[in-house]
DNA sequence: CCAAAAGTGTTTCAGTTACACCCATGC
DNA sequence: GCATGGGTGTAACTGAAACACTTTTGG
């Protein structure tokens, strides 16, 4: 706060962009949108929405997510803000991007339809309007901070999953194969899943053992500190 | 960006605010102010100013930093914003939070007078006006993921220095000692600093060698990966 | 010659990486 | 009985942590 009082300040439209990903077996995707009006109609775009005077940025974030996609309670966590003067042509506008993780087999049925949402791929994303492409891209890198460092990474599987679906999420999300015997053994030294007596058939003839992260096990065992990165 | 045109959206006051910090020999400081206007007027608070329509946020902070110190070209990092609907009683508003960091002694004078700012060490900070005390542990909190990660920390320091000010200043940031053997022999695996001829010879007889952060060298060994946490 | 701070190496231990074979099952 | 994917262990290496003595020099 300056030494001046409120009255005289000059007033702002707030937007917030959510950067929301999901993982579909094998690749990391975002959800994009069709923007719907000027400027740059018709272009892909972060799904966004502007700030009311009676909500938080995070109730403004969520809002726009259940908008979107029908959920809530979802994943979600703050970025940066945008604030060059003339990143949108059409008005001043700062704009609080925040990212979301989302387990697309779980709710797949709901968004696809709405604002002509799609789910691309992290490799083949269209160019984005505005600073959207920048946003993105910082995301992307928090993504791979936030995921070595603490257990968010399950919110982009379904509740229950095999140890190789756990470790093709991390080889895409940090973009290089990994050894799968390393895998394992860091993933049950970190204390964090446990295993189920149930198994998955759809993919072998033996089936693989269900995991399901541990919440309370985590908890335990913060001390050793969470560290995913290999 | 949602479905609506922008005409009809809601505008807000939108500040900046700064975590100031600062390194004196062997503790680390934050510098604060008396506010001068209500609400909370004559309280410890973050400096802080409010965004202009035709500047960026780090413009802003920048403005504000230049005002309060009287310097320019400083470090400064965007941090999170803070947007509880009643965090300031008096409007609605959002801040925006940075942190900067800045080198005590080569800019002692200027900055003391003005808006009655002190420096407070970081382990003795009092009750900060609104959401204030939240902005200080969150900027604390990054600052050490930031320092151990990236040479910012060389920004509170003089341009030349001694292992010994390095380390005391990771030991004040970190908040515990560290082995000097262990300590030195990281910063020099590092490959960022040079040795000068130079000593400095004001603490002790025999005199300690002065360094300079060497930023050619460190781009050159980027490969490696910065990481200095103990 | 001694007090005070600076400078310097080695050993141990833990964690990471690299690497290959057997198991269970359905067909 | 064989093809397919699932599951598991060990050895070598690399980096971190623990640890103490020698050097310099002004007084």
């Amino acid at each position: 706060m300056g030494i001046n009082n409120y009255k005289n300040e000059d007033k702002l439209i707030v937007a917030v962009d959510c950067i929301i990903f999901g993982f579909d077996k094998e690749k990391l995707k975002v959800l994009l949108i069709q923007r719907a009006f000027e400027p740059e109609k018709g272009k892909w775009s972060l799904m966004g929405g502007f700030l009311k005077k009676n909500e938080t940025l995070n109730e403004a974030a969520q809002r726009v997510l259940k908008n979107l996609t029908g959920l809530s309670d979802i994943y979600m966590e703050q970025l940066e803000a945008y604030s060059e003067v003339d990143r949108d042509p059409a008005e001043r506008t700062i704009s609080i991007a925040f990212s979301a993780l989302i387990n697309i087999e779980e709710h797949d049925k709901e968004l696809q339809q709405q604002y002509s949402a799609q789910w691309f791929s992290i490799d083949s994303v269209p160019h984005l309007i505005l600073d959207h492409d920048l946003m993105l891209e910082r995301a992307m890198r928090r993504l791979r901070y936030k995921t070595t460092t603490q257990p968010v990474g399950f919110e982009l599987l379904p509740e229950k999953f095999t140890m190789l679906q756990l470790q093709r999420l991390y080889e895409a999300i940090l973009g290089k194969k990994l050894d799968k015997r390393n895998f394992v053994s860091k993933i049950n030294s970190l204390k964090i899943v446990k295993r189920l007596e149930e198994k998955d058939r759809t993919s072998s003839k033996k089936g693989s053992f269900l995991y399901q992260f541990d919440e309370a096990r985590y908890r335990k065992n913060l001390v050793s500190g969470f560290d995913l990165r290999f």
